[in-house]
DNA sequence: TTGAAAGCGCTAACAC
DNA sequence: GTGTTAGCGCTTTCAA
């Protein structure tokens, strides 16, 4: 690595001081009335010389980076990617960059990441939290440090989420009117709000249909070890006895999941089950049948987050900003009975 | 955000000077002969005022941000982000914190990206180099800066790949011994030298099997309108008179936007067209019938990216260090007629 | 118009 | 054993 060259570089060969040098880089020459000459050819020795600023130093002295660090559950998780993805551009295009990290659903590596980007000066945080964060989330808040939640929220704070009371009522309605009435729903086994929210919309959703809830139908299965609870949990649900006849899965992971144990047992979607899911997937399009699935706006969550944390950054925003964004259910053939005499025409029967 | 306690604080507080406290929180009180005494007070004193070093100010100092940035074709391309998980958990056992971006295969952005990078100090960088970024890659070779491609790579550069040319043979020869012997490649137009040999790859199986290769068999498309461009290709490959019996996709990407197609057309998979692609996907396992696919160790790839980026920063390695990992073929139902009479499960039909 | 200098927080070479 | 000090590269106040 040859050496950068440094403001004092050019002010030195140039026989002024660095003061100098720094206004008209910084175009502030008007402000601070530098001579046209200087000026001149203090841009054009530093273009020749191909001059970067040192982003540390600067930062050492403003106290801010331009970066934002954001903290997922998992990164690898397409709904995740998806989001972050959306989030580097929008940052990108503010002039801030993005430290990426997945929190595995654990607290305490949350909080060790957390410490991490304060630590790291990160001027602000995008977080979709997990269980049991909330002391973590609330000491940020307190300590007015930016900080946006997105996909789960604590109360009080700024976050970006959708009405899942609302969005799972309907996924749950509709799978009623589709002539189903022994619907379960798998969640994860978390006392996060989006999820109790999503539950909830699901069981009123039931009731207002005088449908009568039975136990068995709600299956929560824990982060850890998951693709082992959710086989255990499929395998009990759809035995003839108990036999449901439709599913609402909470999230994208535990559908997959679920739709891949599914596919090895026997069980013909939707005309013994009809299934919804929420977020959405490549491999819902390429199931067959394409399932049905509540549609949020990625790039929606993406954009407001990082417009909230940059106001937040800014000192723009006061009270806590809340953004409720769109989400739609759409309709597929995995929820709906097929015409009669359907074919579905690339499957060798 | 209350301000942050700084070396400056203890060492005032306790009337020392800010280097032996330096010295004590860097554990190098021995190598710096501090007196027992004077170590206990400054420990107390750090740990009741909860004293956190300035990175920022260390990285002035040291030159070092700990940092590596990471440079994927698209994030929310799951590929991608199952590496950058891998990385992202590497990285940080190591204690480095990772910064993402996506260059979308464009080498102005490419550049960009890497300018931005270098200028905010990452210690390393770790690329899926895109078309046309040799200059940029090369440059970056030249000033030793330590640098790691990954899943495409230019020759002399430290990279960590598969073997391209073998896995797209033993993919097409799969696909031969399977009774197919008209097979159509999708792969991405350029002149990367992955592609190029996974192109070979196939076209080497075929003659090595006396298959005369058809020009309309290899559909090359471009990034950009990717999905139109796929959507017309698989149009014209699966008319009748042109029938091919097999396809390889170079990518995941490839396959999932053209297995998206096919399912509208009618062609039935894998009576009528056996299927193989590069890359893992969930939508491969979901898709009936499961897709069969060349799998490279993600892990692997992350890992090994990782460990040459560190050694490079510290300046273990010398020459070029080229890492082949293993990639292996999963065969599945998509590229292997079924046994007779038989029938999916889990289809209405 | 311009320059000197302080200081962001930390490290390390060099005295004492 | 302990302390001083000179920077790392930049911004910005204040004086000239």
């Amino acid at each position: 690595m040859n050496k950068k060259v440094s403001l004092k570089d050019i002010a030195e060969q140039l026989g002024v001081s660095t003061a100098l040098v720094s206004y008209v880089l910084n175009n502030k020459e008007r402000k601070a009335r530098v001579g046209d000459e200087t000026v001149r050819k203090i841009r054009q020795l530093a273009a020749s010389l191909d001059y970067q600023p040192n982003i540390i130093a600067r930062s050492l002295q403003s106290g801010k980076t331009n970066t934002i660090g954001v903290i997922v559950a998992d990164i690898s998780n397409p709904f995740f990617s998806s989001i972050a993805r959306i989030i580097e551009d929008e940052a990108m295009k503010r002039d801030y960059v993005v430290f990426f990290s997945s929190s595995d659903e654990d607290a305490d590596k949350s909080k060790q990441l957390i410490d991490m980007f304060i630590h790291r000066g990160v001027d602000a945080l995008i977080i979709a939290p997990s269980e049991n964060t909330e002391k973590q989330i609330r000491r940020l808040i307190k300590q007015r440090f930016p900080l946006v939640l997105i996909d789960r929220y604590f109360p009080g704070s700024d976050y970006v989420v959708i009405d899942n009371f609302q969005a799972s009522y309907n996924a749950t309605n509709h799978l009623i009117q589709a002539g189903r009435n022994r619907i379960a729903m798998m969640a994860y086994d978390t006392g996060m709000e989006h999820m109790k929210e999503r539950i909830r919309g699901y069981r009123t959703a039931l009731k207002d249909n005088n449908i009568r809830f039975d136990d068995s139908w709600l299956i929560t299965v824990s982060y850890q070890d998951l693709a082992r609870h959710v086989r255990k949990a499929i395998k009990n649900i759809t035995t003839p006895t108990l036999g449901v006849d439709g599913f609402i899965f909470a999230t994208n992971s535990l559908a997959v999941l679920s739709l891949k144990v599914l596919i090895s047992s026997g069980i013909r979607i939707p005309t013994h089950l009809a299934v919804v899911s929420f977020d959405e997937s490549d491999a819902f399009d390429l199931f067959y049948p394409p399932v049905s699935y509540v549609r949020q706006s990625l790039y929606d969550i993406g954009k407001s987050a990082v417009d909230l944390a940059l106001r937040r950054i800014k000192g723009e925003s006061k009270g806590p900003q809340q953004i409720v964004i769109d989400a739609r259910l759409v309709v597929r053939e995995s929820s709906i009975m097929p015409p009669p005499l359907s074919n579905s025409p690339h499957y060798n029967v």
